[in-house]
DNA sequence: TTTTTATTGTTGTATATACAAATGTTGTTT
DNA sequence: AAACAACATTTGTATATACAACAATAAAAA
């Protein structure tokens, strides 16, 4: 459905539009990613920090880092690691060679808890870029890059 | 700059990568837009029911006709229309008809603010769209069509 | 060495949002 | 008419987020 009849707007300029459109395309893409979360306990910016966690390989990731990589910068990225450690799911230890940072990682548990999610998340978004071939996909993608420069 | 340079991740599936861009994308717009409404006093969502209850013409409207209209779907908007009232730029009044319904509707002081903010609101939105011709905005349209689909 | 500045996180406060339950009103069934 | 269901909105509660102020540590300057 056009994202005229969507919002039930009469016509409007096309930057408007397009404008329009993306957000609320993102915000139908993370309700669906947030209801498949929904079931394992994790909210989408959790989910994120998450994999930011695991992308380390081992190493731990101080905060700064986090925020660095986060999709959705948020200003409290502690309280955020704080939901993660109360389910077990990530570890906080003072850097002993500099005692303001934190160091951060991915527990086993939180791992096994990911290598569940990957699956049904790459399903889910598969399905939403079905209709598009890989060409357009790579089109489109150009494209966001120019709107976001 | 490309995606995934910009939160510094490793090569990911097409598909991820996508709806990453968009999420990340919508951010960057979502704020950019809230930094130009700042400075009169409204959030984002606050601006898109002002515009919905302008675009009643004269008509009120009740809170499910605005829950329609809006870009982000939120649980609450009573009390987003109370913030709007508390600043005196909507007005609340129980419909005589259907005693359930409220009937909201902008104040000339609300007509009066917007007025001042379409200008630079819409100078933002083109320039974001700038790097793209019309052509490829309404397939960039089209594209975000078939992806909510 | 002491003071100042910068860095890195954390906490407080206000507002926003999601979700579920509650309220008041209207329509329908028995 | 009384009971029940449906509707439209509001309220309560928990969590999330933005923003600013605060603390602790480290590095730099005096």
């Amino acid at each position: 459905m056009k994202i005229e009849e969507i919002i039930k707007s009469a016509s409007m300029p096309l930057a408007r539009k397009t404008v329009i459109n993306i957000i609320y395309t993102a915000n139908v893409l993370s309700e669906q990613s947030s209801d498949t979360l929904k079931q394992f306990g994790l909210t989408l910016p959790q989910f994120n920090v998450l994999r930011i966690l695991r992308g380390q390989k081992g190493k731990p990731a101080n905060l700064s880092t986090i925020q660095d990589r986060m999709v959705n910068k948020m200003s409290n990225t502690t309280r955020l690691v704080d939901k993660l450690i109360d389910k077990g799911l990530a570890v906080r230890v003072i850097c002993q060679e500099n005692r303001r940072k934190v160091e951060i990682s991915i527990t086993d548990k939180g791992l096994q808890l990911l290598s569940q999610i990957d699956a049904p998340m790459d399903r889910l978004n598969d399905q939403a870029v079905a209709q598009l071939s890989e060409e357009e996909l790579n089109l489109f993608n150009d494209m966001l890059e120019k709107i976001r420069e």
